[in-house]
DNA sequence: GAATGGTCCCATAGGC
DNA sequence: GCCTATGGGACCATTC
């Protein structure tokens, strides 16, 4: 493994007047703070893909073929990419020439 | 491909006198705003995952190991479908015994 | 992709006295068998699933409701991994104190 | 998990005394039995898939593009299942005539 | 034919 | 910098 020891969770006492506990509370505390804050945005990026599949059920209930959307989307994805890819190279070319 | 509705993506007729292309119009509008609904939902979603990037980018600079953590996430993901798993079982058995 | 290419890198000639034909020969060879090896696999893959789909049939024929019982199998197999990852994990930690 | 309650609608009577519960408990072996069939054969498929990739994993060390091979073994499939469609077709049609 | 679950393929991310 | 590993998305088969 790479980093020096992972989830702390034995270890050091690093603070000489509190208990091992302590350190190790703070280190813990700031684990699980890590964890609940990951844990709750992919909830909500979980909510969101849900939503979209409704929106596509949607669709479908209307009457449109879901494939050909999700191509489309795609091919405008692809676009705005390429498109997005060509700015930046212009920006390159631009700052290349003193032109910022 | 179903190609009734699928391939409505002309429908950029705007012609007040109606008719047909008066319906492919709307069509064509109901279509476009499916896509960008999607579109913006994605868009959100890409932000999220983006989000928990620098998370696990910020726990790792604090000198977390991130591998770890992300077990540690899956496992806690685990339990919760397994707890949920477990409940549909138990209406399926309700459900077989007729206790609805 | 050039399909074509794709498979020419192992070309190396093994038979010092061949041509370039005969080496490539040789990766034909080499390829065709990689590709048989897996069509064999695949095919008694697909047997299995075949067995097994027959097995629910046998089930459901003698009056087992067939979504239960995948319902059980998938929480069995849940219940494996989870108790997988969980070993895995402790290794981790263990790996992390120093413990190897 | 609670494999005797299973699909055992009614349930965990085990008494010597037999009468209905008895035959609860004949039908609890045969789920299980079923279940541990499944659990067999998905196993032997599962370690048919590992081989599959090993397969794969060695064609790539000998410097072979898997992506390619894929698409090959798509192609020859394809042509197999036409084939069989062929034949299939010949035979209703030499059965519509009366050639068996 | 609609919904669901399972499988496969790809693209990205992290490790060596 | 390659290469493996993991997660997400698409497709497909099956069930109701």
């Amino acid at each position: 493994m790479s980093d020096d020891a992972a989830a702390n969770q034995a270890a050091n006492d690093e603070t000489p007047t509190a208990g091992a506990s302590e350190s190790l509370g703070v280190t813990g505390e700031r684990l699980r703070s890590f964890i609940e804050r990951i844990e709750r945005l992919e909830e909500e990026k979980q909510a969101l893909a849900d939503d979209i599949k409704e929106v596509f059920a949607e669709a479908k209930a209307t009457g449109f073929d879901v494939k050909t959307i999700r191509k489309i989307i795609r091919m405008r994805k692809q676009d705005i990419d390429q498109r997005k890819e060509e700015e930046a190279l212009l920006e390159t070319y631009l700052a290349a020439i003193g032109m910022v």
